[in-house]
DNA sequence: CACTACATTGCGGATTGGTT
DNA sequence: AACCAATCCGCAATGTAGTG
């Protein structure tokens, strides 16, 4: 339980001169006088029971427990902030879309998407963005810390109890090395492969694209296509 | 030794908060 | 509402240590 005597003032006065290294700058910055300021520490010391700052003539260094009061009451005091930073944001009723996009989403159909959303809507609502691997996206929407996520259609598993819906369909475009029998092809269709191997990404530890990889394999073998995902490097 | 920069102490008025 | 103790904070004086 906290000491009730600790009060805001004595935390922020601490706060401050741990960052100004002087009494004298701290009182100035909290608009307090320099002898208010010390009692000020003097007073936390006191309840503490121990020494927070070391004195010298050239201003003040933080103890060992003066350390380990700021590890904890520096991110405390940012907490209580930002709490009412929050409450001041929902007093102004001021919303917030919060959506998950794949990076080739954010950067060429959402810009265009929020500007539409944000006209219809007519109102002050922010949009804050958060790119990733499908996987991260849509485990953050289950959580609630986003409201929709615009990414590809994957495994049933995984957008299992979620409402999606088909937005557009993604060209995708074929590279082959030059000199390649496929080079130059026109036009090239999955039946016109052939026989020729293919090399598709496998997902690995670092990737999640197990659902594209599979998915390739699936559809060039129903069109008879030779199709073997390897490690490319 | 004088100056400067900093912290501490004592005092007192104003404010706050709990109790009746 | 009144009382009172606790708290807050400013002013003035003082102490300490580094510097030229």
């Amino acid at each position: 339980m906290l000491n009730a005597r600790i009060k805001l003032r004595h935390l922020q006065a601490f706060l401050e001169v741990a960052r100004q290294r002087s009494f004298a700058r701290a009182a100035e910055r909290l608009a307090i006088t320099q002898p208010g300021m010390s009692k000020t520490i003097k007073e936390l010391e006191e309840i503490l029971g121990t020494a927070l700052f070391e004195r010298t003539s050239r201003g003040v260094a933080l103890t060992q427990a003066g350390l380990t009061l700021l590890r904890h009451a520096g991110p405390a005091i940012r907490a209580l902030e930002e709490g009412v930073s929050a409450l001041g944001e929902a007093h102004a009723a001021v919303r917030w879309l919060r959506v998950g996009a794949l990076s080739t989403v954010e950067s060429r159909l959402l810009p265009e998407a929020i500007r539409r959303w944000q006209q219809a809507e007519a109102d002050e609502a922010g949009v804050n963005v958060v790119t990733g691997p499908s996987a991260f996206l849509l485990s953050r929407l289950r959580r609630g810390e986003l409201d929709l996520v615009v990414g590809r259609m994957t495994e049933a598993r995984e957008i299992r109890d979620l409402a999606f819906e088909h937005l557009y369909y993604e060209r995708l475009v074929l590279v082959v090395r030059s000199g390649h029998p496929l080079a130059g092809v026109e036009p090239l269709e999955p039946p016109g492969w052939g026989t020729s191997p293919g090399c598709c990404h496998r997902p690995g530890p670092h990737c999640a694209s197990r659902s594209t990889a599979s998915a390739c394999v699936t559809r060039c073998a129903c069109r008879g296509v030779s199709w073997r995902p390897c490690r490319c490097r």
